[in-house]
DNA sequence: TTTAGTGT
């Protein structure tokens, strides 16, 4: 009798120091993947306004940016990443697409095929090279950061936003916080079937700019999928708390209130000289 | 220098 209890207490040990132990090994790695968010987002990173399973998602971590991943969409709700001015910018060739096994979901590189939709990159190819490398470079190709775009969107629009981004705000202001992601209609019903393979198709797509200073400036886009891509991009601008209401996230939820409603609430375009890009030539 | 599909 006596031999079974100290059994049984011995067993009881050995659980408490397993419990321990994952214990400890869990905080550490919440603390460290926390420094890598950190890192990657300004004043926290995205998330939503209330749990409901269209904003719900889970945080990807690349080399250079963050993928809130959305198993019911199939797609990228946002991503995360800082720009910051380099010496002389430039960019490898384009590797190929990759699959990324995070998502579950099979999204091979051809899912797309005959779709009449481009692949297209939310965490962009070029910014990202030229300012975090080669790697990073390679994990902005896997489907994770890829979403069902219009080519005229996509290949004019689209990418004359993220030249000037790259081009022009980036040497102006030192360094930028980009969050880009899709806009989905209203009604999750409404649109649930349409989808290339297994991905939603968005009806729209933002990007928030944001000047992480003492005094922030922030800027957004809202760009539909039907552009014919040579509009000015001062006509797409809206505030924050019009694509948080679209999309039903929360950004920057660290910012203190006061300062949320400054950034978040209006337009300003104030500092950031859209007039001088906002009609710049499409490059394809 | 920056976007991609195509059809294999």
């Amino acid at each position: 009798m006596r031999k079974r209890i100290s059994f049984w207490r011995r067993q009881a040990r050995n659980v408490g120091v397993s419990l321990v132990f994952v214990m400890v090994a869990t905080g550490l790695w919440y603390t460290q993947e926390q420094g890598y968010r950190d890192q990657l987002s300004w004043m926290g990173v995205p998330t939503w306004e209330t749990l409901t399973p269209t904003s719900v998602h889970r945080v990807l971590r690349n080399d250079g940016f963050l993928v809130g991943w959305s198993d019911l969409r199939v797609n990228p709700l946002w991503v995360s990443y800082y720009l910051h001015a380099v010496e002389d910018p430039h960019a490898g060739a384009r590797p190929d697409f990759q699959r990324d096994w995070r998502t579950l979901w099979p999204i091979t590189t051809d899912s797309y095929f005959g779709s009449g939709y481009d692949r297209g990159h939310l965490a962009p190819n070029y910014a990202i090279a030229a300012v975090h490398g080669r790697v990073a470079q390679s994990h902005t190709f896997r489907m994770s950061n890829i979403t069902p775009q219009r080519p005229d969107l996509n290949r004019r629009l689209w990418q004359r936003l993220e030249e000037v981004v790259i081009d022009h705000f980036v040497p102006r202001f030192g360094t930028l916080q980009v969050i880009a992601g899709p806009v989905f209609p209203e009604r999750y019903l409404d649109n649930a079937l349409n989808r290339v393979g297994l991905v939603e198709v968005p009806e729209a797509f933002y990007k928030i700019i944001v000047v992480p200073a003492e005094q922030p400036l922030a800027l957004a886009f809202l760009m539909p999928q039907n552009v014919r891509g040579n509009e000015p991009l001062d006509r797409y601008v809206v505030s924050i708390d019009e694509i948080e209401m679209r999309t039903g996230l929360d950004f920057f939820p660290n910012l203190s209130e006061d300062m949320a409603g400054r950034l978040e609430g209006q337009v300003r375009t104030q500092g950031w000289e859209l007039e001088k890009v906002a009609r710049l030539p499409s490059r394809f």
